[in-house]
DNA sequence: ATACGTGTTCAAGTTAACTTTAAGTCAAGC
DNA sequence: GCTTGACTTAAAGTTAACTTGAACACGTAT
């Protein structure tokens, strides 16, 4: 079992070295081994950075990914906290999805746009934007 | 005409009297004339308001609402910067409505999570992750 | 011995778009 | 004359998720 160095940590997971030890100083990761006071890690923190990659591509925060990682004193087991979450985080997604499309709704009728100066365009825009 | 003070414009734009104070600080709307220090707005002031709105709602930032609306020495007319923006901006809204896609993606497939263990949560979310 | 590369900690900086705070001004009502 | 409420400014604070900088330690190659 070869311990890799934090910059080794950092190549493979494609991350910064400063952003594992900020992992580390908020609990998200453990404190690994040390030796002559370098951070030496075992292989398996690479899924765990991994878990954290896969978790805030899917919207999650770093406070949400800590309580799903570190509330060990609640019996909740892991697949129904993680429900919870998700529960939760796709009526977000889903509004933000609206959102998204209303922006791209508000640019495609900027593409139609004529006008020749800001008073008119801006009357354009907000009456396009307000019959939609 | 009748002239409007800070906090009527707040209110009826949906905004805060903060707000206005930032946005004229930084050249997005003209400075109002004054009586007796105070600002005093013209109603017109609700329009290049609502401009500044919509345009965020496009996901224009204020950079580039500001070069927007203030590149004067510039001969470009006014359609064909918004025209240029809104290219641009499209190709990032794509990006966008991507990322949120597969967030979503992300959370339906924990949704189906029964894990019941860390470890075996992160393989089984990875696996879903990469195998899509 | 010394220079180098990589590591360490802790505090402060980054970004956007405002908001909040502190300290002071002003006109009107009592 | 004094209080009240709305206003003024400039500077500092907010949020998330890190990054950067300063000052120092360590082991190895020269």
């Amino acid at each position: 079992m070869e311990e890799l160095t934090i910059s080794e940590v950092a190549k493979r997971a494609g991350i910064r070295a400063s952003a594992i030890r900020y992992y580390e100083s908020i609990q998200l990761l453990p404190p690994p081994q040390r030796s002559a006071g370098r951070r030496r890690y075992n292989p398996d923190v690479l899924r765990r950075i991994s878990f954290i990659q896969v978790a805030q591509a899917a919207g999650l925060t770093i406070a949400e990914i800590q309580t799903l990682i570190n509330e060990l004193d609640d019996n909740m087991p892991l697949s129904e906290r993680w429900q919870t979450l998700a529960h939760q985080k796709l009526v977000e997604v889903d509004a933000l999805m609206r959102k998204v499309q209303g922006m791209k709704m508000i640019l495609v009728n900027g593409l139609n746009c004529r006008c020749s100066n800001l008073e008119e365009c801006i009357d354009c825009i907000i009456r396009a934007e307000t019959s939609s």
